[in-house]
RNA sequence: AGUCACGUAGCUCAGAUGGAUAGAGCAACUGCCUUCUAAGCAGUUGGUCGCAGGUUCGAGACCUGCCGUGAUUACCA
């Protein structure tokens, strides 16, 4: 269906045209009307002064005049400072309303039928996920449900850093200090005890370090001549080489981390349709090297190295596969972004990765489109911020990080608690109070624009008051408590009703739904649909808490009607919008 | 040093394409529950939108310079 904006475009056109004589060679600045302001729609007039010498306010009248005329659903115009704000009739309220309800304005249609993969989560196996991850994820998420919302096929898929140094390095700390401990023997989940070995292996190492450097080493000689890490190298060629010994005990660990993760995937609802392994793709990269090498896209330096030149392109010289033969990470990632076209049936691909990796992935898209793939245009790396502590970045090496599934737990608890303290819902379920704890989390990850950097506190946490997830679904359930109560009103027809400024306010926000959703996808910004939501919310709380006389109780039928009807729409699109941002809506809180 | 982000109330953040008097939440204070759910509503206090120029009828938004914060520029991933 039409917005009401769409509908008074053309009328408008019309007006000024006809008014001003001025044809196709000015843009109109169309808007809905400001909260402040009375009125529905407002034309701009500002703009049209410069070109016209006339006075502002008998323009607007005279095109106000004509919009009046001309158009059915217009009932009244009034001149402000510039402005020209319109109101429409009440029987076009009473037809909003009803379209809005019955027709299929929710379920946004599109005719781009395009496939978009999406990659995300991406972890390291080799310590649990914490909030960092955690607003990768919903990110991730939310971002693909937007973009399927939409109208495009979505594929999620994420690649598992399963191999290299840093599995390597909790390896080696199991097998020196573990006494075989494992998650059966222990009760620790998988991912927190490998975890638990990397940060091991980070304090025995810091300790050789420390020693090498009171014995007279400079610290850079140190570092590298630490045993232990020389240990790490040798325990990586041997993997690289296929030891069973190895292989078992990197399959056995990793298992131990993919059980972990798994239960702290199915904690927060995220998923994928396909997930990658490193270790099957680490090698992809290197026939790309024999490609742009025939394309003389890349350059042998003396050693062996393998270079590409983006100085032209305001980046350095990057290397793709060092002397003794072995790739890099980007070398890598253009063999598995390669892969991803040629095996998947995508049109289009976003990396959801963190800001740190700008740069890597300017690289990577320069050097693709440099060996002539026509997909490398298409290509997005969405950089998020990261999360910050007050006492600066997490550091998982030191362990100092929020943990995803003691963050979890804890906000489940509190919710748990703030539950039983309002005493006014006794028979909660786990999954009523996941559903509450999840999406208070959520909606504070998913309100802040993603690019900005997101300050966590675990002193103050996450609130379940004010601008919050809580607040969105306690607005959700009083609705739907409403309607339970109200079934009888809420079937019949709408009848002509003069609604209230409250009302149309509502409506005005109801209708912006769809391109709102759009917005948010175009942007990659949960964070545009997030802050709507919570404005709908309001505003809803603010009619429903003022409105003078009680719905169900109200006399006047029409009245009554139009109010629930209004009501359950607005629950709707409150429930569709949160469905977006991955947050569930409880039926009673 | 180069490149790229970000800088809005004490704190955390909105301000979609330049438009009316810059908005929320938290914190502080004041009212409102014999209830269509007070996890709420109404109100008070709180701003030289980092600074300085420029473009424009109009700038928090765009341009230039500066300051501040962060990321990055690894034969790490």
């Amino acid at each position: 269906m039409k917005s009401t904006l769409e509908r008074l475009i053309p009328v408008l056109y019309e007006a000024v045209t006809h008014v001003t004589g001025i044809k196709n060679t000015l843009s109109l600045v169309i808007q809905y009307t400001k909260k402040e302001f009375p009125g529905y729609i407002t034309l701009v007039l500002l703009p049209l002064m410069k070109i016209l010498k006339q006075s502002p306010e008998k323009m607007g009248n005279q095109i106000g005049k004509y919009v009046k005329k001309h158009s059915q659903i217009i009932q009244s115009f009034r001149y402000i400072n510039g402005f020209l704000n319109f109101e429409c009739t009440d029987s076009y309220y009473n037809e909003l309303l009803k379209e809005l309800s019955s027709s299929n304005f929710l379920t946004t249609t599109s005719s781009d039928k395009k496939t978009l993969m999406i990659e995300y989560s991406s972890p390291n196996t080799n310590k649990p996920l914490h909030l960092g991850h955690i607003r990768n994820m919903v990110l991730g998420h939310s971002i693909s449900e937007l973009f399927k919302s939409v109208g495009k096929k979505v594929i999620k898929i994420q690649i598992l850093n399963d191999r290299g140094i840093h599995i390597c390095k909790s390896m080696l700390a199991w097998n020196k200090f573990s006494g075989g401990e494992t998650p059966e023997n222990s009760g620790m989940k998988g991912d927190h005890l490998v975890g638990k070995y990397y940060v091991c292996f980070e304090k025995a190492y810091r300790k050789e370090v420390n020693d090498l450097c009171a014995q007279g080493f400079d610290e850079k000689k140190a570092k590298k001549e630490a045993p232990i890490m020389q240990e790490v190298h040798q325990l990586l060629r041997l993997w690289e080489s296929g030891d069973e010994k190895i292989l078992a005990l990197w399959k056995k660990m990793n298992n131990w981390v993919y059980q972990g993760f798994k239960k702290t995937y199915r904690q927060l609802d995220i998923n994928f349709d396909y997930t990658q392994y490193e270790s099957n793709t680490y090698l992809l990269g290197k026939r790309v090297i024999e490609e742009g090498i025939k394309k003389k896209v890349f350059f042998y330096k003396e050693d062996g190295s393998v270079w590409v030149d983006l100085t032209k392109e305001g980046l350095d010289e990057k290397l793709l596969l060092r002397a003794n033969g072995t790739a890099v990470y980007l070398t890598q990632d253009l063999g598995t972004t390669i892969e991803r076209f040629e095996k998947y049936p995508i049109d289009s691909l976003i990396f959801l990765v963190g800001e740190e990796q700008k740069y890597h992935f300017r690289a990577l898209f320069i050097i693709l489109k440099k060996l002539g793939y026509v997909w490398a245009d298409k290509l997005f790396h969405l950089s998020y911020g990261m999360v910050e502590l007050p006492s600066g970045k997490m550091k998982s090496r030191e362990g100092i990080v929020v943990d995803a599934d003691d963050l979890l737990e804890q906000m489940n608890q509190v919710a748990k608690k703030i539950t039983k303290e309002l005493g006014k819902v006794h028979d909660y379920s786990s999954t009523d109070l996941k559903t509450l704890s999840l999406g208070a989390l959520k909606y504070h990850l998913l309100k802040v624009d993603p690019k900005k950097r997101i300050m966590f506190n675990p002193e103050t946490s996450v609130d379940f008051k004010g601008n919050t997830g809580t607040y969105i679904q306690y607005t959700y359930s009083r609705i739907r408590s409403l309607e339970r109560k109200a079934m009888a009103i809420a079937s019949k027809n709408i009848h002509p009703y003069s609604p209230s400024e409250e009302e149309k306010y509502l409506l005005k926000i109801l209708e912006q739904y769809p391109s709102l959703v759009k917005s948010s996808a175009e942007n990659f910004s949960p964070a545009i649909l997030a802050n709507y939501i919570y404005e709908l919310a309001k505003s809803f709380n603010d009619f429903y808490q003022n409105v003078s006389v009680k719905i169900i109780q109200d006399k006047n039928l029409d009245q009554a009607i139009f109010r629930l009807k209004l009501s359950i729409l607005c629950g709707e699109v409150l429930k569709l919008g949160l469905k977006l941002l991955g947050i569930n809506m409880p039926e009673r809180m």
